[in-house]
DNA sequence: CGAAGGGTTGATCTCTGTCAAGTCTAGTGG
DNA sequence: CCACTAGACTTGACAGAGATCAACCCTTCG
C-alpha cells in the first residue's frame, strides 16, 4: 500500500502511513500525540536504520540534528571522565524517544547495548510539529519526567545500596521491562540480558568482577537460573525484588 | 497599591501584581512565561510561607495538591529506604519550581536545607494555566530537562568518583550556584554552606566522617578556607574544579 | 588451530565505613 | 554569670566491602 492509496481513503485508521501502522511508537511513544496529517508529514522524512551492538548513536558535545524513536533494542546513555571512567546514566527501551529535543548540543553519549532499530528524523521537523501541537510537547515532557524519576531512583541505588542490592534491583528492573507476559505474578519470568557484564558494571558503579561474583551468588542461591550467560529465568520474582531492598 | 489600581492601568509593567514585581521567579523562574493577567489570577491564590531548616515541604507518596516557587533558600529532595538509608536526589535553589506538575502523587520527599521562603499555590490553578498557555508547559519542560541533566551528572559522581572528587565537585557546584558575583574568574569566591555535614553525606553517598575528613584535607591543602564551619572561601576556583576531575 | 572477546574465580590491597572518643558552639536554666 | 546539655563537627583506630591484579575457562570466528 502506498502513501497515495492511503491518502485517498478517509476512514479513520487508513490515513496513517503504512510504516507507522503497527509501530509501537504510535501506541506507547511520542507519535501517539500526532495527527494522521502530522504522521504523514513526518513519515516523509523518517529513515529506519539498524545498529549493531556498541554502535555510536549520539556523541556528546556534538550538535544535535537528528532525533529518533527506538523501535527495537536497548540504548545506553553514558558519561565518561577524561581518564576513562565511565557511567551509564540511563537505559532506554523501545519505544522510547531518543535525542535532545531542545538545547543545541547533546550532553550524553548514546550507544546501542544490543542490536537496535531506530526511526530517525531531523530535529527541525520535530520542533516545527511541537509548535503546531502542544500535545506533542506534553508527551516529551512526560517522558522527561519519567526519566527524571528513574534517574533519581538510580541515584539512591548508586549512593546507598550494596553491590548485592544493586545487582538484584537491576535484574528486577530488567525483568519488568523485558518480559512481555509479566502480568500473572505467579509465573516464571524470563528474559535475555541485553547488556554485557562490563555494561552492567558501568551502570551500577561497580567492576565487572564484582558484577560477576554477585550474579554467581544469586545463581547459587537459586534466585535466578542462567543459560548461555545471557538467558535469565527467575522462578520467584518477588524473591528477586526483596533482594534489592528499597 | 491594590489589585484594583493595577487593573486600571494598562501601561506595560504596572499590570503586574505588586508581590510579583521584584520576584526572581518572574525573571528566571516559571512565572516569566505568564501573562500579566495570569499573574494577577495566580496571585489571588498564592501564599508566601517561611520554613525552618529541616521542615518538611513535601512528603513522598502523599497526594500532590500544592506546588511552589522557591523564593529563598535551598531545598533537598530525598529518597529513603525502609531501613533508613537516605539519599538526596536533588538540590533546588531559588527561584526553582518545586512540585509534581503532572502525576497525582509525589515521588520524593522535600525538606528545607536551610531557611526557605516559598510562594505556594494549588496545583489545579497551575494545570488550568498550562492549558491556556503552552509556553508555561515549555518552561516546566525546560526545568525538567535541566534537572535530568543534573541528575545524570550526579550519577557519574555517585558511581565513579572517589570521596575526594565528590566533595570537590560538590563544593564547586555550590560555588557556582551561590556566589552572586562569580563572573570575574580571577577573584576569590565565597559562600555560606547551606547544608550540614550529614546532608552532604546523604547527597554524595558517603558518611559524615568521610565528608569531614575530605573537607579537612581540602582545608589543609589550602584549596578552601573555612570560617565558623559554614563560611567557605575559595582562593582559586579552578584549583577546586580540578580536584573534582570530570 | 590460534586469537580475541566475554565471563569466572582467587588472592590481596585499599578506600571508605564503623565504632568510639573528644572538641566546639549555642542555648538553657539555676 | 557560670555550669550543663545537645547538636554539629572532628579525629583516631580498626574492619570490611569492593577494587585491583592475575590466572583461567569457554565460545566464536577467521
Amino acid at each position: 500500500m502506498t502513501a497515495k492509496s492511503s491518502a485517498r481513503q478517509d476512514i479513520h485508521n487508513s490515513e496513517i502511513p503504512v510504516l507507522c501502522r503497527s509501530c509501537e511508537a504510535r501506541h506507547r511513544g511520542i507519535c501517539g500525540a500526532m495527527t494522521p496529517e502530522q504522521l504523514l508529514k513526518l513519515s516523509k522524512h523518517t529513515r529506519r536504520t539498524l545498529k549493531d551492538t556498541d554502535a555510536n548513536l549520539i556523541v556528546a558535545e556534538s550538535k544535535a540534528t537528528q532525533v529518533s524513536n527506538i523501535l527495537r533494542g536497548v540504548v545506553k546513555l553514558t558519561k565518561i571522565m577524561p581518564d576513562g571512567r565511565q557511567q551509564i546514566v540511563g537505559l532506554q527501551f523501545a519505544p522510547d524517544f531518543l535525542g535532545t529535543p531542545f538545547g543545541e548540543y547533546n550532553n550524553v553519549d548514546a550507544e546501542a547495548a544490543n542490536n537496535v532499530q531506530l526511526c530517525s528524523f531531523p530535529k527541525a521537523i520535530l520542533e516545527e510539529m511541537i509548535h503546531e501541537s502542544p500535545e506533542l510537547e506534553h508527551k516529551l515532557h512526560q517522558q522527561a519526567l519519567k526519566q527524571l524519576d528513574e534517574a533519581r531512583e538510580m541515584m539512591l541505588t548508586l549512593g546507598r545500596k550494596t553491590a548485592a542490592e544493586k545487582i538484584a534491583s537491576f535484574l528486577y528492573m530488567l525483568a519488568i521491562h523485558l518480559d512481555p507476559e509479566i502480568d500473572h505474578e505467579t509465573e516464571q519470568v524470563e528474559f535475555e540480558l541485553p547488556l554485557k557484564r562490563a555494561d552492567i558494571a558501568d551502570y551500577l558503579g561497580l567492576t565487572i568482577e564484582t558484577v560477576s561474583r554477585q550474579i554467581t551468588k544469586l545463581r547459587k542461591d537459586g534466585v535466578v537460573q542462567i543459560e548461555n550467560n545471557r538467558l535469565f529465568k527467575i522462578p520467584d520474582i518477588e524473591r528477586l525484588k526483596a533482594r534489592g531492598e528499597s
